[in-house]
DNA sequence: GTCGGGACTAGAACGTGTTCTAGTCTTGGC
DNA sequence: GCCAAGACTAGAACACGTTCTAGTCCCGAC
């Protein structure tokens, strides 16, 4: 996700964990461009320089913050599994709750979407975390009763559908019903053959 | 797309034509970080602010250049139509065709696509533009045997799939022939049921 | 304990997108 | 032909991400 979590200090790893919250409350109240690491800096009572210290640029560090909303979300569908009788139901189970989530913070959607799609070293390891974990969620979603491969193959469809629905709502070109039934439109279209 | 292109004198398009082609020149030779602003102006033998009247940002005037060549896209994909037999071949066809034009220019298609997820009241009329005009150049694709609600799902998920590999290509998480498969698969996930 | 290295701080400095200003040039209506 | 409106120009000014500097603090090795 981005370079070695792991070798820091507990001192440190608090300071990270300040960097991210400060980050996401600005983000909650104004989305990106209110998310300023002058403000940033401030509000998590550390230098300007530190953060970077932590973070390549503004993009990686709200992108590190959208890791960890992922997470998150795994968690919570690991502990709660997806409802439904039949497979496409428990897939859209899962994406509307995804969706849902980001509904509830508009504006902090908007700022990590932002950030994750933009092209920077650091953002980029983000991206591929925050993939994997989807495609992980989607995956268990799906059951063991497919076919391994096209099991890979379905969540990779829909995982691009779901990323790309979800740009098209941030930047404004699609209210979140129509992401919903895009969504839905996929599962189906991918999903139905299997008789699900 | 963007403010009234109809309503400019001939002057004044010859000047936008001037600045696209400026930005593209720049982009070409280095990607997004390479267009700037000011070299764009002195290149199009025009003032700073004079770009803004046409753009309203950097990635607007980027965005709007990506616009033009979906358009040519279109353009040359209704002169020669795609080849294949079957439906699927004539779907990948045409998706294949649309990103080894990219694969050509790899720094140009990050500057565009970089701009073209940018946030931005005036990139979001050209991400509309753009989607759009994949939209139609898919549903001729696939020809008019086809339910037409299916067809119109059918292009948005394979439409969603498109965007959202090239994201992961320019953003560099994924190489070219990744996003090859990467289509192949939807357009095999979602056609193939249709027999075609 | 103390010494050295690296992390932290405040703040200046820099680069580039964007906006503003003041003045000039073009153009369409009369 | 002339005039007002507004488009264009050069360049300064501004905002914010990022980098740099100089100095301080903390921590592990001895």
């Amino acid at each position: 996700m981005d370079a070695d979590t792991t070798t820091l200090t507990r001192s440190q790893a608090a300071r990270r964990e300040r960097v991210i919250r400060a980050a996401l409350d600005l983000g909650a109240s104004g989305g990106y461009d209110a998310v300023q690491m002058r403000d940033v800096a401030t509000s998590a009572g550390v230098a300007l320089g530190t953060i970077y210290r932590y973070f390549s640029s503004k993009d990686h560090l709200l992108a590190a913050a959208m890791v960890e909303w992922t997470h998150d979300l795994e968690r919570r569908v690991g502990q709660r599994p997806p409802k439904g009788d039949t497979i496409t139901d428990r897939v859209s189970d899962v994406l509307r709750r995804a969706t849902r989530a980001m509904e509830k913070e508009p504006k902090l959607s908007e700022a990590v979407v932002t950030a994750l799609l933009s092209p920077d070293r650091g953002a980029a390891s983000c991206q591929e975390e925050v993939s994997a974990t989807m495609t992980r969620i989607l995956s268990t979603a799906l059951g063991d009763d497919f076919d391994p491969a096209f099991k890979v193959q379905a969540t990779r469809t829909l995982g691009h559908v779901w990323f790309s629905a979800l740009i098209g709502w941030v930047n404004g070109w699609s209210g979140m019903e129509k992401v919903g039934d895009e969504l839905d439109i996929a599962t189906h279209l991918v999903l139905d053959q299997y008789g699900a």
